[in-house]
DNA sequence: GAAATTATTTAAGTTTGTCTAAATAATAAT
DNA sequence: ATTATTATTTAGACAAACTTAAATAATTTC
């Protein structure tokens, strides 16, 4: 099936709204695409049409199989690229998302099994997150927690959910980036802040804000 | 300024036909990016709007200085791809024209000059076609013709202008690259085909229509 | 459970880049 | 120098992916 760029994002949207297995809202859709509900609703009738979704009035969207197929498709795109760029452009993990946002959208089962082997067949891209195989197989996602919820005390980043470059400047000024190994040291009530402590460096206070877009695991 | 695909595509077809100076005209322009010339003169005045060509009804285009800085970023940009596609994908030199035209929509200074890094900062495209710097200065072409008008006897494959992949297939199955010497054996006047022989190789015989496609210069 | 709020859909219109068909200009042919 | 031919432009329409404004459905609240 041909696929517009449009298509595609919204296809990968629904995706990574959808988690579990809840039907994606209509609203949600729109703010994650930076539209307008009319818009989705448009699009949900041609994507149902193609039978990529189902989708039934006010009932809200959910891929089908052969959406997700796509949906994957497009994800081990985006996130090979995120490799290409860090591994061998040296662009820093908070750089490659809107790039990898583009190139993406280009199409080839050729291109995209060539520049896997060329990278050693990843499957982990520069954010923590699993690439898919060509069959759209990957690892599970480990179980990750965002830092405003660990109960742990020690602590690893492995992922940054917020892909705004405010945040990722922030982190990297403090730098805690993919992998860094960190200690909570108290939680604060009032606002919900945390202090934590990277090694070798002073310890520091984050927002809820914050800890709600960084990802960890128990180390 | 910021160029949608299509008017990127445009600019970069007037640059291709202009070569010299002379205006590019308005059914040229269509044949060479497969629209209608109605399609080509609606375009030209949006372009003539963004002050990147000249246009006078009836007149043709030509390229304004704005116009062909442009040009040269997105040959640019199509030619580090191509590179890239070839030297570290593997790709064959005929398989890499239609994805370096996608590729090439890509825009960010920043992912192009770290590719070129990436590649050694390369002069030549694997056509053999010269790529423009960062400043959208390159080597002029070097001084080539097409096989069917060569006066020399001995002579090296330079580029292939068409980029029709039937004929870049025929190319190879002869094992005629870039770079690959030949002589000319004999000029058949009555269809004007041309015998030729590279080293090792039984002699072959091409048809005008062939050595029209195949640049060369003297050896 | 009726009223108020929020979510979703419909209707109508916009922009970009295309198209076909008809009109007009430029060029070539006799 | 007409006429015929070819090239170019205009006019009107269309598809994709948007938008805003209004209408309708679903959900919450009291």
């Amino acid at each position: 099936m041909n696929l517009s760029v449009a298509e595609e994002n919204y296809i990968k949207a629904i995706y990574k709204l959808q988690e579990g297995e809840q039907a994606v809202t209509t609203n949600a859709l729109a703010y994650e695409l930076e539209t307008k509900p009319a818009s989705v609703t448009d699009m949900a009738k041609k994507l149902k049409e193609k039978k990529l979704i189902s989708y039934e009035k006010y009932q809200g969207i959910t891929l089908s199989p052969e959406g997700r197929k796509t949906a994957l498709q497009v994800v081990r795109r985006h996130r090979l690229w995120e490799c290409f760029l860090v591994d061998k452009l040296s662009f820093s993990w908070e750089e490659v998302h809107e790039l990898a946002e583009e190139l993406e959208h280009v199409r080839s089962e050729k291109l995209i099994s060539r520049l896997s082997d060329f990278l050693g067949n990843p499957v982990i891209d520069p954010h923590g997150d699993p690439i898919p195989d060509a069959n759209g197989r990957m690892a599970k996602p480990r179980p990750q927690t965002s830092l405003d919820q660990a109960n742990a005390r020690r602590l690893v980043v492995t992922a940054v959910s917020d892909q705004s470059s405010a945040l990722l400047a922030f982190l990297n000024a403090k730098s805690i980036k993919l992998g860094t190994q960190l200690e909570i040291i108290a939680h604060y009530e009032f606002d919900n802040s945390i202090e934590i402590k990277v090694k070798h460096q002073p310890a520091i206070t984050i927002s809820e804000q914050v800890a709600k877009n960084i990802m960890v695991r128990p180390l």
